[in-house]
DNA sequence: ATAAATCATGCAATATCGTGCAGAGTCAAG
DNA sequence: CTTGACTCTGCACGATATTGCATGATTTAT
């Protein structure tokens, strides 16, 4: 692993984690605690992060996470949850996936709609309060980093429904590999619910395009559509395109 | 936890409660009084906050009316759950029920603390998100009153469960008819979990006491514990204790 | 006044840190 | 191709920091 990796990855895990203990990071990576120091040191030099002892911190303290992650691109998220809030019309059953892109989606449903929403995230359940729409939620061992439902109990629960449509949460999106995640059972679960839905939807920010994570779900070929931001070069998607998906821009 | 993030806590805490009891922080993170005490004797000697006997003031006090009204109605609750998180200990497998006291005893949890957390409310696992518990989440329909999961399918997840300790929140406690509430299907759900628990504790506040709802959910003498608020009159419970409840006072 | 809780201090065990040093790899000049 | 400067990395070692426990002092509550 290259020096610049090992400090992207320090930063991305920083922002995802608010925290870097050296010596768990050290034993992840198999590499020795000095190095990881080194980088930490070198890296609170540079002002990218906060030294502590044990490890480092944000410069900008972590806010509630919540909070963190709704402020950090709200606009566009917002935008892209109405536009895919206006596939769903009453009657149909809809399964959404969890994510903060889903949550502005959630956010945006008329909260008189008469639908059902089935959900794997305890939190796109808990949002959903104070709507009419009955909830389905499917349970299981939470996969802590995601918060979605794992395991056998949640495919089980999942091979019972028949959704019209799924809004699928991802984290990378490429034209060639499809779609893909850092889990492997996390990528088990959308890849069973895509199966068993007629629409796979999903909503894209612009850093997610072209990115490849290690375990994947499905091709771009299997997607219905794909809700992504207005005003992206043409370039960007006609790949997506060529595969026939539907492209909706937002 | 790194030193400077239990220091952050402190400040945090100090905002948000008005105060830190050193033992109970201690208690919460999993850690000694010392450390803790360490730490407050510290940050007195940097002027960050005020070292009273016991444990800590902020040292601008946080205006009174603010302080009352937003702790008035949070803070009988915060010390109720701060009292039944002392009920658990690692390697338990604990069942929380779902409503705004229970929410208060997750956010009391130290969040090292290596327990298995079942609950059917998506509200409080979505609170779990932070803690290091493995978090088993019962699906089924929500029902959308009280948000935990409902029908047979919820039914058949809590039948493979065996918890340790069941935390069951109620709304209606009386001496001769026991727990009930309003809701047949919530009813049949909080007696599945309480029989195949083997112990069941919930916590009171003091306007629960004595109310009565139309659906019956287990008599007190099926009840292991009551926690409920100290300072109350003697004849305001003596009815429980001659159930042979125990009650914990908080 | 007496019991219980809380505290400060010292000590030992462990974790973390910084520094110096050596081996391996890279790269460009010779 | 060889050589030497340079960088990166892991290891060793002593220094420092953190933590939990024991002990006796102090404070608080009854």
């Amino acid at each position: 692993m290259l020096t610049s990796q090992r400090r992207a990855l320090i930063t991305t895990r920083l922002a995802s984690d608010g925290q870097i203990v050296a010596g768990e990071l050290a034993q992840e990576l198999g590499l020795s605690e000095d190095t990881i120091r080194r980088d930490l040191r070198d890296m609170a030099a540079a002002g990218l992060l906060k030294r502590v002892h044990g490890g480092a911190l944000p410069v900008t303290p972590a806010l509630p996470d919540l909070e963190t992650r709704q402020t950090m691109s709200t606009d566009v998220k917002k935008r892209l949850g109405r536009k895919a809030a206006e596939l769903v019309h009453a009657g149909l059953l809809i399964f959404i996936d969890g994510g903060t892109t889903n949550a502005e989606l959630v956010r945006a449903l008329p909260r008189e709609l008469n639908v059902t929403i089935a959900t794997h995230s305890p939190v796109i359940a808990a949002l959903l309060e104070k709507h009419r729409a009955e909830v389905i939620l499917i349970g299981g061992r939470l996969y802590k980093h995601s918060m979605v439902s794992t395991g056998a109990s949640a495919l089980a629960a999942i091979a019972m429904l028949r959704p019209d449509i799924f809004f699928l949460g991802t984290t990378a999106v490429h034209p060639t590999y499809g779609l893909s995640t850092g889990d492997y059972e996390e990528a088990a679960i959308k890849r069973a619910i895509a199966s068993r839905s007629v629409e796979t939807v999903t909503l894209l920010t612009e850093e997610k395009l072209g990115a490849v994570s290690p375990h994947h779900v499905i091709g771009i070929e299997d997607m219905t559509a794909l809700i992504m931001p207005a005003g992206m070069a043409p370039e960007t998607y006609v790949a997506y395109r060529q595969k026939a998906v539907r492209i909706i821009e937002a």
